[in-house]
DNA sequence: GAGTGGTCTAGACCACTGA
DNA sequence: CAGTGGTCTAGACCACTCG
């Protein structure tokens, strides 16, 4: 079978669709591979859960088992899901993660990773400032929430951020729910809010701490620190965070492997 | 067949090999993969140049299309290879990439990419000090090759890199042999030294000019700047370069993606 | 049209997990 | 043990490049 008829709940190309406008070639495997992405935004399974197995969703979609391992390995490539020998595939979370992985590329100069400590010092509904309604793609004036943190290790604070989430799915995000949440924020808004982060971009730049800043990270006014703006995305590359960190290096680095 | 006698020019498993050691399983593919990166390595294919096709290979290696297949996607997805559909798979090069990318993730915060300046300060043969000894894995005192330039966009000095190489492989890297060559400066390593640099680390941390710093990059002493410390790799995972960036962040940013 | 990589299938068997 | 993902094969056909 060189092209699908139809599936059950979704539409896959019906004929090689070579039109004047020509949507060039799709490969199945992407096809599914978009499907079950859509499946995912859609809630269909949450994030820790395990998706079909290989052999389900082949029938489902009535294609190959091969081509559906060729969509959840791309799928793989971009953690949206974990494929676990033995067990089956399940949906990335920010549950396991060691704590501060994955996202939070501050490493301490020494090996010593010590546990982060948290502390929230204000989570208020605003309306969005221009330029955060424009990485957030929302209007000037819409709701967002703003909260600010700082993060120490070993005692001593070394992250303050100062992040923006759209309001409306972030409707009754409290600093006390921050505050009272054990494991990753990241996690919360997954598991509460129903807003998994999946994808980030981050502009790297050094300044100098003002007065805040300073006073926040216990450093001199003027002190060189390294300023992260993150945006981070959703399922369908939706901005669902503007995040604006100020890390301080004295004894910890920003790493980053380039291939 | 499940398992290869043997290969042409390298062994395979002979047996599946489940000795008190227990050396695990390997999955053929990554043998495979294995020989080939040992072929890249010794030099069997430059740069730039083609590979064998899949056809071939499988046949020296006495597997399958499809196993091979999987071997040349793994240095794909390491980018030690590039493939190209109609044409043939290819040794990664620097020689295209588009002068500044792939390693050098700075980039305008306007998005105004205008070309790149270079300017060599200084390239000179010392002992490697003890850090720098450290990181190429060599011994204290060891003949290395030290590079010091400037970068420049629209006219504004923006990258000062000081960088240390082998003195082995980079005998007869001249001041000269730098400043006239077309291209980027990790072209000439690989097609002039034979060095590809395939792989990089980089930290990351924000510190305050120093006089001289100050000085090339025409700011003033104590300007916040991006320090990015990058030890880059060829292909047995060996060391080549240490490299000490500071960028000047006023108009541009490091740029990062997180997934 | 010949040769390359890319897709898709079907089936066998292997490694791992957990009841 | 059954069920999952992981490997390997063999063969067909497709998309792309270039002479």
């Amino acid at each position: 079978m060189a092209t699908a008829g139809s599936a059950t709940d979704a539409s896959l190309d019906a004929e090689p669709a070579v039109g004047p406008g020509a949507p060039a070639f799709r490969p199945l495997y992407q096809q599914i591979k978009d499907l079950i992405t859509r499946s995912l935004q859609a809630g269909e399974w949450r994030p820790g859960e395990a998706i079909p197995s290989e052999m389900e969703l082949a029938a489902r979609f009535k294609v190959s088992q091969g081509t559906v391992r060729k969509a959840i390995d791309a799928l793989a490539d971009e953690n949206l899901v974990v494929r676990r020998q033995g067990k089956g595939t399940f949906v990335a979370t920010h549950a396991e993660e060691h704590t501060q992985f994955r996202f939070l590329r501050l490493a301490p100069d020494d090996g010593s990773a010590g546990p982060a400590a948290r502390r929230f010092i204000d989570c208020r509904r605003v309306r969005a400032p221009a330029d955060v309604a424009r990485a957030l793609q929302l209007r000037s004036g819409d709701a967002v929430v703003e909260v600010r943190r700082v993060l120490s290790f070993g005692g001593r604070p070394v992250v303050f951020d100062d992040l923006w989430l759209p309001g409306v799915p972030f409707r009754g995000l409290t600093a006390e729910r921050l505050a009272g949440y054990r494991g990753p924020m990241y996690r919360l808004f997954e598991a509460e809010f129903g807003v998994p982060m999946v994808r980030a971009d981050e502009r790297i730049r050094a300044v100098a701490a003002d007065a805040t800043a300073a006073g926040v990270l216990e450093v001199p006014p003027g002190t060189p620190l390294l300023s992260v703006e993150r945006v981070s995305f959703t399922y369908g590359d939706k901005p669902v965070e503007l995040r604006r960190g100020l890390y301080h290096t004295a004894a910890h680095h920003y790493r980053n492997q380039l291939l």
